[in-house]
DNA sequence: GGTTAACGGTTTATATATGAGTCATCATGT
DNA sequence: ACATGATGACTCATATATAAACCGTTAACC
């Protein structure tokens, strides 16, 4: 990140994040797994683990859904065993392939009066 | 990160990923929002959001959840103008309270000196 | 109460994610 | 058909996220 630039998150993405957050908290106590066996089985460190736990922001997405699903959460409703993500992906690069590809902003403005 | 690190990633966790970036792709163009505009009001570069609706595991988890918040999309099925999300977070956090601070794993052999 | 494993909070070195910039291509509105 | 703005695919410098290590505290089981 060159160019120090201080990030501004909404509202409701600091809430999804915490969230998340505490949904794996409660999971890997649930399950009885000691901080350092879900790192270890994530592939992350520990120190990565308590920050996302922590609902930290910056982690990478990849590292937070990977924990998730080694805890057995369920991310978009979609069962892990299940083909549903899968399902639901063909689907929206179906409605992907209906859209324009390029987003044009009109130039002139359209008279769009009632 | 030190030591240079493989990270694995389950196939439920790079899906998960992949259909949010799909979602954000599709509510972009269906919006008419250039990327450049949605990467501006996201606070974030627009080869980020490239990067983004590509589905890289690596981008930050605020970053990704911030364009999904900005373009309407609602994460873990709260809606964004309800309190969900926050009564979400407080059941979850009293789940919390009922489970103990700490894993132990070691149930030690009972005294096996009959 | 005593033992000890688990946790939170540091620090540090380094691999790398990110922002900024450039360029070629092409889809899109006129 | 044409002009051009949008996009994808790069490169590069650097701010920083991350893994590893350590330590003091605390909670869980005996």
């Amino acid at each position: 990140m060159p160019k120090s630039v201080t990030r501004s998150h909404s509202r409701y993405t600091k809430e999804a994040v915490t969230l998340l957050s505490r949904l794996i908290r409660v999971a890997r106590i649930e399950r009885n797994l000691t901080a350092q066996e879900v790192a270890e089985r994530s592939c992350i460190s520990r120190s990565m683990l308590q920050r996302i736990e922590k609902g930290d922001l910056k982690c990478e997405i990849g590292a937070v859904f990977e924990v998730a699903t080694i805890l057995g959460i369920n991310l978009f409703n979609a069962e892990q065993s299940s083909f549903t993500m899968a399902k639901n992906i063909r689907q929206t690069e179906e409605r992907l392939t209906l859209l324009p590809q390029k987003v044009r902003k009109k130039t002139k403005v359209i008279n769009d009066d009632f």
